[in-house]
DNA sequence: CGGTATCCCTAGGGATACTG
DNA sequence: CAGTATCCCTAGGGATACCG
């Protein structure tokens, strides 16, 4: 708790206080996460070997480490078929498929406004060279 | 960014193209990009100082290079004051106050499932453990 | 197929000064 | 006040190789 003997005693909010959204940034928009996110909702189920072609770019250890970590975090299901060869499958649970509206929006909102953004960059971009 | 391919090239889709929102997340939901929005958006104009202390466990130099891109990226405004001493006010723009329905959606995502993120995580690590 | 196991490597954040 | 200017430092992503 707040010590503060010295002088420092603000009322300091954490990163993760003074924005309520900060906790599923964190779990949604973290690297790697919503191409994942998306490609399993858009394609259902899939293998590994799929993942990985439809997000090419992705080392197999970065997405292995991603799809745990959305596991974990109660987004996507993992299915383990103990065939020769194995065989994983990847889906996206309740959880995951509630993000779908929201994805949706972010999806609009880039539509309308992503050219104003590249607007404003190339105003902002072209005000500094003078 | 990069973007060297040393692989080989296979019908390889771009991280950005196989997600739409990948754009819009690098533009939003990069660090300390929310925080700053969402305090903007929610105490109106402020000077740096007052986001700094709002804002907490921020360095200065980092608030600078958000600020600087917020800016770049039309998502606020910065207006100096040639005062003694100088005066800085930042202010969030329309675009900026366009993500606050996205936000808004975002917090009540949060509000009804972080706790099931939370169980999935405990029920994950408690069946890992065993 | 579906991953590990390594090593490497750099972008970017933190701490600590210092200035106009 | 509102920032720069440095230095440091490590988390985490990429590349490569290998295993059950």
């Amino acid at each position: 708790m707040a010590g503060k003997a010295t002088q420092t005693a603000l009322p300091s909010i954490d990163p993760e206080e003074a924005c309520p959204i900060a906790p599923v940034v964190d779990i949604v928009f973290s690297r790697w996460t919503t191409p994942i996110l998306w490609t399993l909702n858009m394609h259902g189920r899939q293998r590994f070997v799929e993942l990985e072609r439809r997000i090419a770019a992705i080392t197999p250890k970065v997405l292995t480490q991603r799809l745990r970590q959305l596991e974990r975090d109660g987004m996507i299901v993992r299915t383990y078929h103990p065939e020769v060869p194995p065989r994983v499958e990847y889906e996206i649970t309740e959880l995951g498929r509630s993000l779908a509206p929201l994805f949706a929006n972010l999806a609009e909102w880039a539509s309308t406004n992503l050219a104003k953004v590249d607007l404003a960059r190339h105003d902002y971009d072209t005000a500094a060279a003078r």
